[in-house]
DNA sequence: CTTTAACCGAGACGGTACGTCGTGTCTTAAC
DNA sequence: GTTAAGACACGACGTACCGTCTCGGTTAAAG
């Protein structure tokens, strides 16, 4: 989904809030009757998250979750319509862990450190579940939605507007496009991702960076 | 995957071979017994063809392929080791038919050419078929590989091969890294495909087309 | 299977208890969880009893039986592992009707009772479907010993029961083998069953009424 | 089913000829074309007599016999309707070979020599395979038949044919059911084979002699 | 201090599809 | 014209999960 994004003020970092589960989200005014289980969500979380770890995402059976996480299936289910939401929260913790660049720098210098920080996200087990998440969103428009949402929505806008900004200030090309820069450059993440069976190499990492930076100026 | 290509005399249109069923690729000198039935082999990928046509390949079981096509679910699972196997034959009829671009002419024009050959490929719900079949192949390595050789091949070496061209003749810049190169274009088409419910649209094929031009000059 | 019965007085009537279905023998406290469906038991035990009316124990599969019914597979091989325990447990509601013969009255008048009533239930397609269901129950010891204990034990115990008795009082011979006498009686039934395409006619009946009267005394 | 027999002298020992498989019967004069092959019917035979120390009869398949036999399923299917079939010939060579009881002895040794020669046939895998097959011809009207007519119509004829000797020399009571005690000595066998998981055991056979001598005087 | 209502675990339910096995039939080339 | 090989349509197997549905039993705020 190409970003169309505004955003000229990189106030980003947006959703510096906590992890954002969609089951935390629930902000109605609640009335009375028995709280969420919060020990319940964490031992689905985790137990999805150590899952992750040794199996793929399309092994994962939320009958098996909730197995593992003494927990029943109902209650998986009341907070997370389908399996790719609940490894798109259990992943988001560990995931979001890393700051978003600042402003102010040099738009050259602002792309290699978002670069750098996509890549670091990609790297090892981590990359393979993002892909395999986004593999099993397919063929499911509000799944598919859910997951750029989630996880994408927040890198798209960011380079963006990094791009953009590079253009105002001469930095790059005027005759960028944006939101197709955008596509190409996770686009070569993503393809990488999906059709090498190892993960993701600090080299690769290393060469698309310099790409970038050459085919933006 | 990277493209590792050599490839410098673009003999191209390799594979101006049939089809290339997997099924059919069995080249062995064939011993006794009740020879594999073509009608029933034309039964199945016909069946799967029109199935894809309102169905996502999630949704296509190799059970229901059987029955529509009035065939048993051995005669399938004997010639094709899973769903993926078998729509990547059941399209790479309907898709293969497509000439890929001859050499001699600029690496320019040859480049358009093969990037708007591919946007014919990934155009309407083509494009959705191989972005889901890509998706489905994704956790299991050896069908992922599958995808790749049985379609992603071609096209890579392909465009290595006009990209390398294009540096010998300097007509694209020496800089070039060709094998992330070809990752970003495919790449976007890919992200694209897959991450935005509506099929490829033919503004993003004109723009992928002109963008890929400017980063290679 | 060889009577190895004690049961001097024969306070018989052994199975004044429910049909007992191999479902229901669940007496353990229940703990949580949807509880079993009576519905869909009986839906599967009706369906089943239905089914073997016009069809043999061989060409009824667990399959059919599910669809027929409304239920699902796994409902089935849920409560019982095969088909034998199936259909003995679909027969034993109709075929458990007829109440035992009563103690205190002559042992001539109680073999023939019992043989009146074991050939009354006989009679008919229940006949063959016992036959059938102990045939498809060998090779396979488990479900050997559950027809056993389901169908012929209490029958064995009862006539072993009866043949003690009358040892005792002198009214059958002295030299009887006791164990091996059920044998004989009961395996001409099944010999019977098994060897004539025919049902069980009540001249055989009869017959084996008064030559059993006969080698006892 | 009861035996209807006559043959007051006993020129029994029938069919001491070959192991009479259903196969071989063909004595039409065979036009040209390939001969029928002997290594085939015996590799067939042997086969199936070797799997059958192993495994079950319903654990064998006309399938795993000619994988092991090297032999097409044609074959088999060409000359045995089914299983049973072959497994009747397959094991009438060996159970064949005990001889016939010679008439002119007095009633009570031709009966016990008979019950014995029964008994021998009975025991160990091969009483086994006997019942397995029994049990496997139940619910197919000529497979049933076939069974008899191989395997039981021989011993019915003889044992008949020895009790009507006794009743009319006046060495067994005249108010012998003829047909009956057949059904009763060898429904006591079978009903022995098929119920108890283990092989019928010398007791068994030793008792089962004594008892008949007795309910025969 | 009792209602009330939402939560929770457990697990049964009707389904769909899986991938495998065996059936009995067929279609070749080889002998 | 039989044979070995083996493909074929078919039907059933027993298993795995799906997403939904009861249950009995908490758990807290609202009355």
């Amino acid at each position: 989904m190409t970003a169309t994004v505004a955003h000229s003020s990189i106030e980003i970092n947006q959703n510096n809030d906590a992890p954002m589960n969609s089951a935390s989200e629930q902000v109605s005014p609640r009335a009375n009757g028995r709280p969420r289980s919060e020990k319940s969500m964490q031992a689905i979380l985790d137990t999805t998250n150590k899952m992750l770890l040794m199996t793929s995402v399309r092994d994962i059976s939320i009958e098996s979750v909730a197995k593992k996480a003494g927990v029943g299936k109902t209650t998986i289910y009341r907070w997370w319509p389908n399996k790719v939401a609940l490894v798109l929260d259990a992943i988001s913790g560990p995931m979001a862990s890393l700051p978003a660049p600042v402003s102010g720098a040099k738009p050259k210098d602002l792309l290699e450190k978002q670069l750098e920080r996509f890549a670091r996200i990609c790297r090892g087990r981590g990359g393979k579940i993002i892909a395999e998440v986004y593999a099993e969103s397919q063929g499911h428009t509000e799944t598919q939605a859910l997951f750029f949402e989630k996880f994408m929505l927040q890198h798209e806008e960011i380079l963006a507007s990094i791009l953009d900004q590079g253009k105002a200030s001469g930095d790059f090309r005027s005759t960028l496009n944006t939101a197709l820069t955008v596509d190409m450059i996770y686009g070569a993440f993503f393809y990488q991702l999906m059709s090498n069976p190892n993960p993701l190499d600090q080299n690769f990492a290393n060469e698309i960076i310099l790409e970038s930076l050459r085919i933006c100026k």
